[in-house]
DNA sequence: CACAGTGTCTACCATTTGGTAAGCACCCCG
DNA sequence: CGGGGTGCTTACCAAATGGTAGACACTGTG
């Protein structure tokens, strides 16, 4: 039996709603009482509201570092590489959908919050900027500024991840089948566009 | 000389306030003081919060709609007819940046504000599709969902038009060079992306 | 001039929200 | 058994926010 705190839940809940209905729009009070709990006890374990976003932000980070080594120490390479990348990403947000939605809400909140989210995935970002340079350079896939391609490849990725609403909008269907359906349709858009 | 009524100048001040710091962030106070008047001359022009948002909402529909018409007019076939939407989309991007971010910031409010703006835009949606699809059985582009194919270059475009943070983290530059640099590879990227 | 309409302002108000202060139950350890 | 943390609660509070009510200035019109 693994114990859960109740700052681990906390944070749960902190990271479902400021990644959903966004940071300013979720109020301590909702949090508290999605737990059956005292605002004041969330005000206990985290200093201020700034502070609890702070650790869903850090916490975060780490998971999201994890779901990276995880998919990369698979082992493959070259365009595989990049593909097994995305795989695990779209299996965690599908899992997790929170946590990229709150990624969105960081780029929002401003620099102040940005820069110290990103600059916890800076070694991540420098990694995966090597090893998008190497493949040019392999002419695995096409050339061009491997920052540029990781920031069309991270937007687009996210995006459609997170986008449900747009989804919608446009008649993409939501069930399970529709879903396998997008995600095959993904890989094969993302491969065409980075395929040398 | 163009006059400019107070109730454009408020919708100006709400649209830049929504679009890049948020709904929920952004106090009828904010709006007013920037414009060096009163709140209660907002509540005048507009009934509440919400109805000013979907004012908002309902000329920036307008306005994009208008972007799409124009770029579409120029008369090109094919996969040059993408490429100049996405070039229109581009520049207007550039020009006003905070009407893509109202978008972003529309998905994230939940259905009630985002099928009511998606319903407006159905038309647009609908002739894209017919035309995507169309490109599709001509071979000139990748076959596929055309819905999913539009939900993939609306997530990229709209992902790199917005995510400045990201951009930064990538390590991206921001200055007017970069920026001709960006919307080069990025075009390459999607042509790469749908081309058969 | 009177007066009605229009646009903006001052004066308030109720509610919400993040945060402080202090109490209270429980548990462990001397 | 007594006392001191630990975890959570009740009781408040000050500030901010969306919104109401009504006064005030200005303008065109009979």
């Amino acid at each position: 039996m693994v114990e859960v705190t109740t700052r681990d839940r906390i944070l749960d809940a902190a990271l479902l709603g400021f990644g959903t209905r966004g940071y300013e729009a979720t109020a301590l009070d909702m949090i508290a009482v999605e737990l059956g709990v005292r605002k004041q006890t969330i005000l206990y374990w985290f200093a201020s509201k700034e502070a609890l976003l702070d650790a869903v932000l850090e916490r975060g980070a780490i998971e999201l570092a994890g779901v990276f080594e995880a998919a990369l120490a698979s082992g493959e390479i070259g365009v595989d590489r990049i593909e097994s990348v995305m795989r695990a990403v779209f299996r965690y947000a599908i899992r997790r959908p929170q946590l990229l939605g709150l990624l969105r809400e960081v780029e929002r909140l401003g620099p102040s919050t940005a820069t110290e989210l990103s600059s916890r995935l800076q070694p991540l970002i420098d990694r995966a900027v090597r090893s998008v340079d190497l493949l040019m350079e392999a002419k695995v896939i096409r050339e061009g500024d491997p920052r540029l391609m990781l920031s069309f490849l991270y937007s687009t990725i996210l995006g459609v991840a997170t986008d449900v609403q747009a989804q919608r909008a446009f008649g993409v269907p939501t069930t399970p089948a529709a879903l396998r359906r997008l995600r095959r349709e993904l890989f094969a858009f993302v491969r065409a566009a980075v395929i040398a």
